[in-house]
DNA sequence: CTTCGAATTGGAATAATTCCAATTATTGCT
DNA sequence: AGCAATAATTGGAATTATTCCAATTCGAAG
């Protein structure tokens, strides 16, 4: 059986032929793959690159297309700093991102046990929240 | 005495030469008062038309050369909703945004009554934060 | 008044992303 | 299997927010 889940990273062959309502063709099992594999929030340039390694003929088109669905299909989420160029993410868990700015990486950052950010803000009434985007910026403490 | 805070609108010709280290011209006093005027948080093409109607020979680049100047030295904020244009944002409290999908219109959302948000966070020990940015999207309750 | 560094300007350049029209692949049907 | 209909892929062009650049203008300080 084959799991996507935490820290699995299938080969594009092992990938089923649809996950999540998403009918997965050769190029978005590559995608997704890549995605999993090395779960440093690449750009959609990284993700190509990598893509084209296995698969030459791949298009950087495809890339963005095939994230996009991901990403609608809730499989990938998209992770955006400031101006800089969209990453993404394959860990569903709720988490937001930080980023060391002396190294550029990023890190996922998950909410202390129970914490539920709508609690902490004083959001208009009967506000629906469908999409929440926490980053933050800094330097990785060295002692 | 001009005022800066909360809800003041100053006229250009109302703002000091010098505001927090930063040298104003004829132009950051056009474009910060503007910023200040309407808080819809406009885009810096929202700002230069503005700007514009008081300065037709205002350019373009300026704007972005100012409110980047003022961004810099604190007396704006840039707020950023995935991969839309940059807004600004005069109101310097501590406080993040929520766009209502409806309409696209933003608003600032404060947290409630003493929350610290590294408080939630399984931040790694030591991280210092320097930058952070809360962004909500939505629908706001109809009842 | 002159000088010198900083700010402004218009226009060109950049870069991430999207669009488009043509081709190719896949599905569902008979 | 064969074929039509639909969807995905592709390369390249287009878009768009933003930045860069070189030339001019401004403004503060002496």
């Amino acid at each position: 059986m084959i799991s996507l889940d935490a820290n699995s990273s299938p080969t594009p062959e092992e990938l089923p032929p649809e996950i999540g309502g998403l009918r997965m063709t050769k190029q978005r099992r590559e995608v997704f793959s890549v995605v999993l594999a090395e779960r440093d929030h690449p750009t959609a340039n990284d993700v190509f690159s990598r893509s084209q390694k296995r698969m030459p003929t791949i298009s950087l088109a495809t890339v963005y297309n095939c994230l996009e669905a991901l990403v609608s299909h809730g499989l990938v989420r998209q992770v955006n700093f400031e101006r800089e160029p969209s990453r993404y993410c394959p860990n569903l868990s709720d988490h937001c991102h930080f980023q060391d700015e002396k190294t550029g990486t990023i890190h996922d950052v998950v909410f202390k046990e129970g914490v539920n950010l709508a609690d902490f803000l004083e959001l208009p009434q009967g506000t629906e929240i469908s999409h929440l985007e926490i980053s933050l910026k800094g330097q990785i403490g060295s002692n």
